[in-house]
DNA sequence: GAAATATGCAACCATTTAGTAGCATTTAGA
DNA sequence: TCTAAATGCTACTAAATGGTTGCATATTTC
């Protein structure tokens, strides 16, 4: 029914179902320094132009600043973002299967 | 790099990553009694086809399964596989946004 | 200053996606 | 039994998506 949906978290929860940014996002965090747009394009088959993309998605979700030097723009990760996917997720630990399979009590017959 | 990515996780994601999607597991979730998928498209402004086409894709996830009763298809949530975003989410747990500002210390320009 | 490097921008393409409508099938009910 | 309701299946469409290439621009470096 119309809820105004928080444009945020769209664009988080977009940013995230995509295996490749996950994995971009991953290396960026677990990396030990800053790494620019080439550096993270060489680890992948994707082009350069295609990491690009993927690297505006994850920024608009706030996943991923831009640390511009030089020629050179560092991509930083951050976290933040990931505290409303995990607050989503939380919400349904007071629903578990157990109580949920009950919803269908009423009825008889199944497949 | 070519990691064998895990097919679930994919579709976890990319299921949770629809808004409507999210409503719809959402009522699931919360409502009192099993919906059919008639009950289900009555809530919101798509087709029941289009709403078919949801409960597919969060069936595909382990989202939901499906609980065939008369000419009735009720849908019961199943919030089992949310375990996997969570683990995901909480990994980043331990990388949080201050230390990974630290990433760009050696660079001195910013934007 | 010239060449090489890092990047942005625009156009393009194939596939997927979210949505639709039409029709067939199964089940419930009068 | 005849009809209405719930659903599946099969196109179909428009828009978004993930990817590409080519070219222009800015910055290093020699």
């Amino acid at each position: 029914m119309e809820k105004p949906h928080n444009q945020h978290i769209d664009k988080i929860f977009k940013a995230i179902a995509d295996p490749t940014r996950r994995e971009i996002f991953h290396a960026l965090v677990v990396a030990s320094v800053a790494l620019s747009i080439t550096q993270i394009s060489e680890r992948y088959d994707i082009s350069r132009q295609g990491v690009t993309k993927h690297i505006k998605t994850l920024q608009q979700a706030g996943l991923i600043t831009i640390n511009a030097h030089g020629r050179e723009r560092y991509c930083l990760p951050s976290t933040k973002p990931l505290k409303l996917v995990k607050d989503w997720v939380n919400f349904y630990d007071k629903f578990w299967d157990d109580s949920l399979s009950r919803l269908g009590d009423h009825l008889d017959s199944q497949t």
